[in-house]
DNA sequence: GCCAACGTTGGC
DNA sequence: GCCAACGTTGGC
């Protein structure tokens, strides 16, 4: 089982909208970069990520799921971009940061802290579990 | 709102 | 196939 992070600006779509699609899910679709677009190819069904909040917030505030495997981008006739679909398991009650993330030094080699760009990142288990400790949350 | 970092594009 | 120019992202 592997551990991954998605980014998105919560004016754009945030962690609310992502409760609200419930167990069905979303698309986590737009993703126009071929690093996090293998990352998404790479996902197993079931597969846990945190929801991250770019730009306002700045913090991890979720844990989503894998509820279907990568397939074409309806967003986009480009048939280069693919995307998965992730429904939301649980909310973060203490979020975490990127300056929390940034001060840990469990968390150094976090993608997250050293290349923020990356829109869908891995996560390696023992930085998942930091983080589900930091944040009070079962992973 | 600025700007650094990064990825992509396109001319050669 | 290289590299300069450009666009985008996201922290600050």
């Amino acid at each position: 089982m592997a551990y991954w992070l998605f980014k998105s600006e919560p004016d754009t779509w945030s962690w609310d909208q992502q409760v609200a699609k419930g167990a069905e899910g979303e698309e986590w679709n737009g993703v126009r970069n071929y690093q996090a677009r293998n990352n998404m190819r790479a996902m197993q069904l079931g597969e846990r990520g945190f929801f991250y909040h770019s730009n306002q917030g700045k913090e991890i505030v979720g844990i989503v799921e894998v509820s279907a495997l990568c397939h074409p981008d309806s967003t986009t006739e480009d048939p280069r971009w693919e995307c998965v679909d992730i429904r939301a398991v649980r909310p973060v009650p203490n979020p975490v940061s990127l300056d929390m993330c940034k001060a840990d030094p469990r968390l150094a080699d976090m993608v997250l802290v050293n290349n923020s760009r990356l829109s869908v990142q891995p996560v390696s288990e023992a930085e998942w579990k930091v983080i589900c400790e930091i944040g009070g949350v079962e992973g």
